[in-house]
DNA sequence: TATTGTTATACTCTATAACTATA
DNA sequence: TATAGTTATAGAGTATAACAATA
């Protein structure tokens, strides 16, 4: 499934959203498939960039599980775009390191986000196209900041004994 | 993982759609929890009580799977909010008919993502409010009307003789 | 032959638990 | 004691396959 239906006649937001979401997300991970990255791969590749930064600190800023992060940062160092190098200031940790085809990729693979989201944005008058992302970064920073935390976890408690 | 994080200096399109439509998502799954509802159910309801509808044209409506519906009715039936019954016109479709309870809550159910959809936007000045829903139908309309068809399918299919 | 609805289940995704090593 | 990273795996979600009844 992809969304929630549009349940009416007024705009329906959570429809817009959830729609549009997965659809650029789609389109996304096709275009850097091209080049054999995924939105994470792409996501740690341009952060470890920028400077020395641990997996826990690229796995924060991409808002995923530190496992999560383990099985990227294992694409990564399997296509030979970083490696993965001991901290010297804390021995527990690893810093990614992109390598120079790494690099090179990082940038190809920004320019086809930039592609894609021009494409997504084509369609709309260069107004309307500026108060939307200004729109959405209200949203942002405003009542859809962050989830609620629900009361029924994403999975319960593994059970004893087992 | 929640989405994609921002990879950027400019605003990036994706990470605000993933960010904005998974925190939404969340706020009104547990609003729609407190009546004892799933977004599915609410829209399942809503779209049988608009007029008689088989299981495959609700699934059609809510772009699920027809194995998704099943277990949607299930609980719609479990929860003495809907019924089925056998079509008239086709001895193999059943109708969903919703019970009397079940259309009060869905009274109550639309009052609820109507609220989640205010406070949602309750910070947007009206203007940039009225200019995001329209920019965002016409995305759904464009270029994200529809996802692309991922060469790698969501599920390889089953090996034979097993 | 195709379609509706069903059951059963396989697959993906991701988080939890448990662990090692360091702090 | 707490944290970084790892492995293994449980659980949720959902689609695929196969089937019965009917078109």
């Amino acid at each position: 499934m992809t969304a929630m239906a549009p349940a009416r006649t007024e705009p329906d937001l959570s429809f817009l959203l959830d729609h549009t979401s997965h659809v650029l997300r789609t389109r996304m991970a096709a275009a850097l498939a091209e080049i054999g990255l995924t939105a994470r791969m792409h996501c740690v590749l341009v952060h470890a960039l920028e400077e020395e930064r641990t997996q826990i600190q690229l796995a924060e800023i991409g808002d995923m599980d530190k496992t999560t992060m383990v099985v990227t940062v294992d694409a990564l160092e399997e296509s030979g775009l970083a490696e993965r190098r001991p901290s010297t200031r804390d021995r527990r940790a690893r810093i990614i390191a992109v390598t120079e085809e790494g690099a090179r990729l990082a940038a190809r693979s920004q320019e086809i986000v930039d592609r894609v989201h021009e494409e997504a944005l084509g369609a709309l008058p260069t107004e309307e196209r500026a108060v939307l992302l200004r729109a959405l970064n209200r949203l942002v920073d405003g009542h859809l900041a962050t989830p609620v935390d629900s009361s029924q976890p994403a999975r319960r408690a593994r059970q004893r004994g087992r």
